[in-house]
DNA sequence: AAATACAGGACGAGATCCAA
DNA sequence: TTGGATCTCGTCCTGTATTT
């Protein structure tokens, strides 16, 4: 081997050998090694090429995997965002919800629209007042509200109008529908349990003395035959005796009403302590009420058309009077409210008459005129 | 002068308390 | 448990002040 290399340096490089000895005919040996030469270079150059490929190869399948690796990552990134923004969305719904169950709780729900006197930021405050979900609630509560209101007329207005002259029964089959099925008209605001307790006890303790009525016929018509489809009041505290009016805004209606009917059965009963001629009927009683309420009155003072409201509170006050009841209507009352805009429109004028028409009046009497004016109204 | 905002009173409905 | 009395709260209406 080392002669050989000595041989490939010397023929390469003309080198001679240290011996100094001749190296002329050779030719057939340095033919044999450039062609070992050119096959090593080729080898090499083969090689360094396998290289390359295999080095572009690793390439392409680098920036392939770089490349996925960017897209997965990016699509993780884009996951993730979308479900913090999720959560957030949920998180304000319920932070929502939570405060309106705790504004329901504490009854102060209306405080969130006053937002000086809370922990609560400009932005929950925009939140809130543009929170769907609030106005979604307010909505459906009005709704219901109006639901109850026409139903309410539409039941009186049936019965002031029957399109046939039909015996209504108390077990009608209309309100037993009503009871069962109907439950968002006649018998709403409550809850499915109630359905229950009612086919189970057959108690119907969700029936709803109806809002729309205004007048004295109406009340005593709701009470004693009872709307159209309904069943009388009187029937149902005779067949159930308080069950059917559990809930508390039942009770306290039902109170009301009440003594609006009591007095119904109060002037039938004992005609001669009103003045009233002995043996008088239920309807000329109820027609009796009617005038009171009407005009037949002295509510505070003035003949006035009084709601039911205002005729539970002159009755219960005991501001009534004998001479208040009367089979015919003495004087067609006017409502409170238009009385007491007119007194004070009347009052208003007054006073700028007097300051317009005597400027320089002292106080003194000034005063003894406006008590003047006082004792004359 | 008309439109709008605001305040205050009247009212109704329901809740709560209390005596029977 | 019930009914009556009273209180509270929200809504509606009206009058007045302010703005356009």
């Amino acid at each position: 081997m080392p002669n050989d290399i000595h041989e490939y340096r010397r023929d390469t490089f003309g080198i001679q050998r240290n011996d100094g000895e001749d190296v002329e005919c050779r030719e057939p040996i340095n033919e044999l090694d450039q062609a070992s030469f050119q096959a090593l270079v080729l080898d090499q150059i083969t090689r360094i090429q396998e290289q390359n490929e295999l080095i572009k190869t690793r390439v392409i399948q680098l920036e392939k995997e770089q490349e996925d690796f960017y897209l997965s990552t990016s699509r993780r990134l884009d996951n993730g965002f979308r479900e913090v923004e999720k959560c957030t969305k949920e998180m304000s719904s319920i932070k929502e919800v939570f405060k309106e169950i705790v504004g329901i709780m504490t009854g102060d729900r209306v405080q969130f629209l006053d937002h000086s006197s809370e922990n609560v930021t400009s932005e929950e405050a925009q939140a809130i007042s543009s929170s769907q979900l609030l106005a979604e609630n307010f909505a459906n509560h009005r709704r219901r509200q109006f639901n109850d209101y026409i139903h309410d007329r539409r039941v009186l207005e049936r019965d002031e109008c029957p399109s046939t002259l039909e015996v209504k029964r108390e077990e009608d089959a209309a309100w037993r529908q009503d009871c069962t099925t109907s439950q968002q008209s006649s018998f709403q605001g409550h809850e499915p349990d109630q359905d229950l307790e009612y086919s189970n006890s057959h108690i119907p303790t969700n029936y709803r003395l109806n809002r729309a009525i205004h007048t004295v016929t109406d009340v005593a018509r709701e009470y004693f035959e009872g709307l159209r489809g309904q069943p009388s009041v009187m029937y149902l505290e005779r067949r159930y005796g308080t069950h059917w009016r559990s809930k508390p805004s039942e009770r306290t209606f039902f109170a009301k009403r009440m003594q609006i009917i009591n007095k119904i059965n109060d002037i039938k009963e004992n005609p001669e302590r009103y003045g009233m001629p002995p043996g008088i009927s239920r309807k000329q009683a109820i027609r009796v009420v009617e005038n009171v309420r009407l005009g037949n009155n002295s509510f505070y003072g003035h003949s006035t058309r009084m709601t039911l409201n205002q005729l539970y509170i002159y009755l219960t006050k005991k501001m009534d009077k004998t001479e208040d009841y009367n089979l015919t209507l003495k004087e067609h009352g006017k409502p409170r409210r238009d009385l007491l805009s007119r007194e004070r429109l009347k009052d208003s004028n007054n006073t700028s008459a007097t300051q317009t028409t005597e400027p320089g009046i002292d106080e003194r009497s000034r005063a003894g005129e406006t008590n003047h004016g006082e004792s004359n109204s």
